[in-house]
RNA sequence: GGUUGGGUAUCCAAGUGGCUAAAGGGCGCGGACUGUAAAUCCGUUCAUCGUAGAUGUUCGUCGGUUCGAAUCCGACCCCCACCA
C-alpha cells in the first residue's frame, strides 16, 4: 500500500507499506541482481539505511531457480535480508540480452546465457516465479525498448507490452492478496504521445503501482527526463511511482522533482568496484595517482563505514585489486545515494526541495 | 674448468637481415560505466616537439660484415642448467 504524505512543488514524499516492512519515499533501491548487492553482506546493506533492495527474476530462475528458492524458504530467507524486497521481471534482459531471446505474444524467450538452456518467461510465469521467490514487489513482465527506435515499432511494442500487464494483473489478482504488489511498467521509447497513452491505459488497469522504464538506454539525458515527465504526470497520485534502472545523483532529484518515488541503479555498486566513488563534489576515481598520499576519507559528509578509511587506504585497496576495495566503495556509495534520498525526504517535508536540490547540484556539478 | 641455453623498453616475453620504436602480457597513467552476461571494458605507456607527423636514442658491452643489424661474425662481461 502506498500512502501519498506530502507534495512540494512536484516533488513528493510518501509510504510504501510492504510485508516487509516499511519503506520512506523517495528512496533509492540497491540492485542485488542475484541475490547479492554484489560484495555486500546483508549486514552492510542494512547499515547504509537501505529499506528495500531489488532481484532479478531471469538471473535467479536460470541459477539457482525460483522453485529452489522457494523451498528454502523464500528470497529473504536465503539470502539473509528480512526487509522488501522488489523483483524485477526479466524485461530488462529482454534488452540487455537481445542476441540471445526471442519475443512473441506469448513472452520471451531467453537462451540461458551460462549455458545455453532455454528458459521460455511469460507474463504468468513471470508473476509465479516472482511468487516463488518472495519477493514485496512484483514487476509485470515488459519490453524494454532500444533507443533510437522507429515509432510504429515503439507503438506495436508498448501495445504488447500493455496486454502483458493485463495478463500479470490476472495472474496477481489470481494469487492470495497479501499485501505483496504487483507494478506496471509504462514504456513509449521517445514518444511522448505513446508514453501518455500507455500511462492512462495502465492505469485504468488499476494496478497496486506503477513504474516508468524504457529509459537510460542511451538517449541524452534531458531526452530522458522528458520521458520521465511525459509518463509520471498520467499516473495516479496515490500510487508509487518507481523509475527503473536510473540514476546518477543528479538526475535522482530532477526525477524527485518530477513527482518519481523510487529508483534503482547498478551505478553506485558498479562504479564501486571500478574504483570510482560519489561525493558532493562529483565523482572521484580512487586509481587516480593524486590520491596516494590522501589521508582524509572520500567525503566528509557522508557517514559509512568507510568513513574510517583513508582515501590512501582506499586507492591502495583498489590498486592492488584487494575485494576489500569494492566491499567499503559500495557501501561508500551505497550509503550516499541513500543518505542524499534521506535527506530528500527532508526537504520534501521542509517544504524547500526546490531551492535545496537545485544548490545541491550545483555543488555537485561544481567538481572538486 | 667444460658443455649447453640465455641476456630485448619499468617487469615478463615474442621477434633470427630491410615491412621493427620493436608482437603479447604485466606494472604505471587516464577514461567509460544508468531495471548488472561487468571486481568489467577502452585508451595510453623510449625521449623531445600540443595531436597528425617529425626528429633523436634503443634490443648485455665493445668492435666488425652489409646499401641496411635486435637479427650475421669476433672478443669480452653476466645469468641458468648439466658435467667435473
Amino acid at each position: 500500500m502506498f500512502e501519498l504524505l506530502k507534495e512540494d512543488a512536484g516533488a513528493r514524499r510518501g509510504r510504501l507499506t510492504l510485508p516487509n516492512g516499511v519503506v520512506q519515499t523517495p528512496i533509492f533501491m540497491p540492485v542485488g541482481t542475484q541475490a547479492t548487492v554484489k560484495s555486500m553482506t546483508a549486514a552492510q546493506i542494512h547499515d547504509c539505511n537501505a529499506q528495500i533492495i531489488l532481484s532479478n527474476t531471469y538471473h535467479l530462475n536460470i541459477r539457482p531457480g525460483s522453485a529452489l528458492v522457494e523451498r528454502l524458504g523464500g528470497l529473504h530467507k536465503f539470502m539473509g535480508w528480512n526487509k522488501p524486497i522488489l523483483t524485477d521481471s526479466g524485461g530488462f534482459q529482454a534488452f540487455s540480452l537481445s542476441k540471445l531471446r526471442k519475443i512473441t505474444e506469448d513472452g520471451i524467450t531467453f537462451k540461458s546465457h551460462l549455458d545455453g538452456a532455454k528458459l521460455f518467461i511469460s507474463p504468468e510465469s513471470c508473476i509465479q516465479i516472482q511468487k516463488e521467490l518472495g519477493s514485496d514487489i512484483r514487476m509485470v513482465l515488459d519490453e524494454c525498448i532500444p533507443y533510437p527506435c522507429e515509432k510504429s515499432a515503439c507503438q506495436k511494442s508498448v501495445e504488447r507490452t500493455i496486454r502483458w500487464a493485463q495478463r500479470c494483473l490476472k495472474a496477481h489478482q489470481d494469487l492470495p492478496q497479501d499485501g505483496k504488489m504487483t507494478f506496471a511498467i509504462v514504456q513509449g521509447g521517445v514518444y511522448d504521445d505513446i508514453r501518455q497513452d500507455c500511462a492512462k491505459a495502465l492505469a485504468q488497469l488499476d494496478f497496486p503501482s506503477y513504474a516508468v522504464g524504457g529509459v537510460s538506454v542511451g538517449e541524452p539525458e534531458e531526452e530522458m527526463l522528458k520521458q520521465v515527465a511525459a509518463s509520471t504526470q498520467f499516473l495516479p497520485k496515490n500510487k508509487a511511482r518507481y523509475v527503473m534502472g536510473v540514476g546518477t545523483p543528479r538526475q535522482l532529484l530532477r526525477m524527485i522533482a518530477l513527482g518519481a518515488d523510487m529508483f534503482d541503479c547498478v551505478m553506485p555498486t558498479r562504479l564501486a568496484r571500478h574504483g570510482n566513488a560519489f561525493t558532493t563534489r562529483g565523482i572521484i576515481n580512487l586509481k587516480n595517482a593524486k590520491y596516494k598520499e590522501d589521508e582524509s576519507p572520500i567525503d566528509e559528509s557522508v557517514k559509512s563505514y568507510a568513513s574510517n578509511f583513508s582515501k590512501a587506504y582506499i586507492r591502495h585497496l583498489v590498486v592492488a585489486n584487494e575485494i576489500l576495495a569494492c566491499t567499503l566503495l559500495s557501501i561508500h556509495n551505497t550509503a550516499f545515494f541513500l543518505q542524499l534520498m534521506q535527506e530528500a525526504r527532508t526537504h520534501i517535508e521542509i517544504g524547500d526541495f526546490h531551492a535545496w536540490s537545485k544548490n545541491w547540484i550545483a555543488n555537485y556539478d561544481s567538481g572538486e
